[in-house]
DNA sequence: CCTATTTACATGCATGCGCATCTATATTGT
DNA sequence: ACAATATAGATGCGCATGCATGTAAATAGG
């Protein structure tokens, strides 16, 4: 049996607890600032550079690696919010485009004085700009998925 | 106001989408063996090492980094499951010791199978020892909480 | 065309998690 | 010894998430 050596279960605990630690401080800083959630800042995101074409919600689903349902009441809430609207797609029967709002932008911009604020005082006192690439690039092939014995 | 700039941008993006990734994966695969969750393996696995004194619910709570509710949810369906007894504490009347059982260690062995051929999988190819070390160096930084200013 | 299949999106239901709060025991201060 | 407070743990309720399935429109195949 594949055994992981100690190296890699230690790298993968502090992947867990980092990954995990900085997302709940982040959160937590939001929440604190009544400002919605991060899954929400990243569909206004991906809907703000969309503009002014707006998006399909099975686009915004491969943009942010959600399930299809996750995608549907994402935009449901944030229309509730009137962050965003929807239009019947002319060319779709099927299917509608997601639009952000000016409210939208307002929020977004808003959430990222906080959200960038917070990863710049994570970031900025012990990690390098070398440090950033070298992260960058092992987690991109900790991810490039695993080869399939050929 | 701070602005993290694009190397720092672009580490957290990849910390965010390679943790959530793997986890995903782990996830998907223990389910596909009907084997229970990583949350329960952790904490099988911190009772196992604590065998054969048990933990207090409030102990396991500090080593998992889990709320107070949910340890107390998580220690309830264990014990659903046969995995682990509660027992009076003897030495303190508002609580208890959770222990594991023959049934929660064989379980966890086998979920062990599935966890760890998959991390094998994951760092085995590409990732390096210096790249474990490397990787657990930088994450272990970004976490020790920035610093405030004094 | 007309049927079969695929794609886009929504939703009912069960489960899980967070927040606030409750009970019970232990500890501390006077 | 007792009142005040702190700690351990459980739980009701509302929100979020996952799974399965439903509906409707588009596409493909005969």
């Amino acid at each position: 049996m594949k055994e992981p050596n100690s190296y890699q279960t230690n790298a993968w605990r502090n992947l867990m607890i980092t990954s995990q630690r900085l997302v709940t401080h982040i959160e937590a800083e939001l929440k604190k600032q009544r400002l919605p959630s991060l899954s929400l800042y990243d569909a206004l995101w991906e809907l703000e550079k969309a503009h002014p074409n707006g998006l399909r919600p099975y686009q915004l689903k491969a943009r942010l690696l959600l399930a299809q349902y996750a995608t549907s009441r994402l935009v449901d809430k944030l229309c509730a919010l009137d962050y965003t609207v929807k239009k019947p797609d002319l060319e779709d029967g099927r299917g509608h485009l997601v639009f952000i709002t000016n409210e939208g932008r307002r929020i977004r911009s808003e959430m990222w004085a906080v959200y960038s604020s917070v990863l710049s005082d994570i970031f900025n006192p012990t990690i390098s700009k070398e440090d950033c690439q070298t992260l960058s690039d092992i987690l991109i092939r900790l991810r490039n998925d695993e080869p399939s014995t050929p």
